[in-house]
DNA sequence: TATAAAAACTAGCAACGCTATATATACGAC
DNA sequence: GTCGTATATATAGCGTTGCTAGTTTTTATA
């Protein structure tokens, strides 16, 4: 039947409308949030943005939460992508400080991303069955990094990490002085780009 | 006069009575923190808790942040003592070993209040001349690490504290699996205890 | 065009941080 | 001891928040 079809055209209509207020919600969430931080990233002011009534966002996201989350996921995404893109246009060896790079500007270009990606939302886990494949993506652009190099790749993936996210976030909350910025990125290249042989030594298991 | 000793006996009380309510303020915020999240310390809550009514509250502390604030700064001053601790009881060579050890068990074992430290009080600055002391004693645990034995003590000491904090935060916010805790530790100290002239040589500015 | 279903809105609840105003308590001078 | 005063504490309420029940409007189908 005619009819048949009509109806699934208009599905599909209000699927794509669906979707773009989805998207709509988020980024004024992102914008609001990284012009005038989390704590203005208010229901009413949301609902106001995109011009429609606050139960809609209830149609889309079950809870303020339930947005936060989405925007994190999205900026995992984003990481991951700006790894994969650092990690494979660096030059033999200089994989490391090339990813190194890329993410510390990533978090410090965007702030508030980050800051609800690692602080805002503990409803994003990791270590779990429902893990976002945004969130794994990202990562195993790290685990790239030490494919081969070490024995313990994991553990010496989740520690560059660790480190990344420490100098990011402890930078992000004003814990470090800017200054001394670019000295420690070297430091942290030297400790892990560990050419060869040399990083099976280090990193060695005892 | 006897008018004057007995008011300044007076005055004295008052002080001891302020302090002693302001600890208490403080310790009941710890322990709702910690037992049923930061978001349950609301200040009708907390009025309850030390049976005075909210006003009193803000004639201790200016506002929540305030009081959240003030967990923060006693929170640094016991990982700060508690780091001091385990360095100075540390066998010869085993400093960095043994300060690993005790920042991530204050971290695991008081979530709340290293997020309150971390995470939810951006008004402790470190990177200010307005940082408490206790920050600065803490941070100063990590410098005697290296002391002498890198040309870049504080980069290194900066880079030494990401790391935990990574590592510490990451867990926190359960993106690592507690599974591989040990062998994060195991990695961590060998990257950074480097005995004698190897730290000099890998730590060394190029 | 009439009817059923889907979508959106209005209005309001409870709880929040915070504060203006009122009341009670404790002090110092007589 | 008594009385005014200053200090300490309480009451009550404002504006805003996340969220939702109930109602109206819009949309699709017959």
């Amino acid at each position: 039947m005619a009819t048949n079809l009509a109806a699934n055209r208009i599905a599909e209509r209000k699927l794509r409308d669906r979707q773009a207020r989805r998207a709509q919600i988020i980024s004024a969430a992102r914008r609001i949030a990284e012009l005038e931080g989390w704590s203005n990233v208010t229901l009413r002011r949301l609902s106001d943005e995109i011009s429609y009534s606050q139960p809609v966002l209830y149609a889309h996201f079950g809870s303020r939460e339930g947005i936060l989350a989405a925007v994190a996921i999205e900026g995992f995404q984003e990481l991951g992508l700006a790894l994969e893109k650092a990690r494979k246009r660096a030059k033999r060896g200089g994989a490391v400080e090339s990813v190194t790079a890329a993410y510390l500007e990533f978090a410090a270009s965007s702030p508030a991303l980050y800051e609800v990606m690692f602080s805002l939302s503990p409803s994003v886990p990791f270590d779990d069955p429902a893990t976002p494949p945004e969130l794994r993506f990202a990562f195993s652009q790290l685990l790239e990094l030490f494919q081969g190099l070490s024995s313990k790749l994991e553990v010496i993936s989740e520690l560059f990490w660790a480190s990344l996210h420490g100098i990011a976030e402890l930078t992000r909350t004003k814990r470090f002085p800017r200054s001394r910025q670019k000295e420690r990125v070297r430091a942290l290249v030297e400790l892990f780009n560990l050419p060869g042989d040399e990083t099976a030594q280090v990193v060695k298991a005892r």
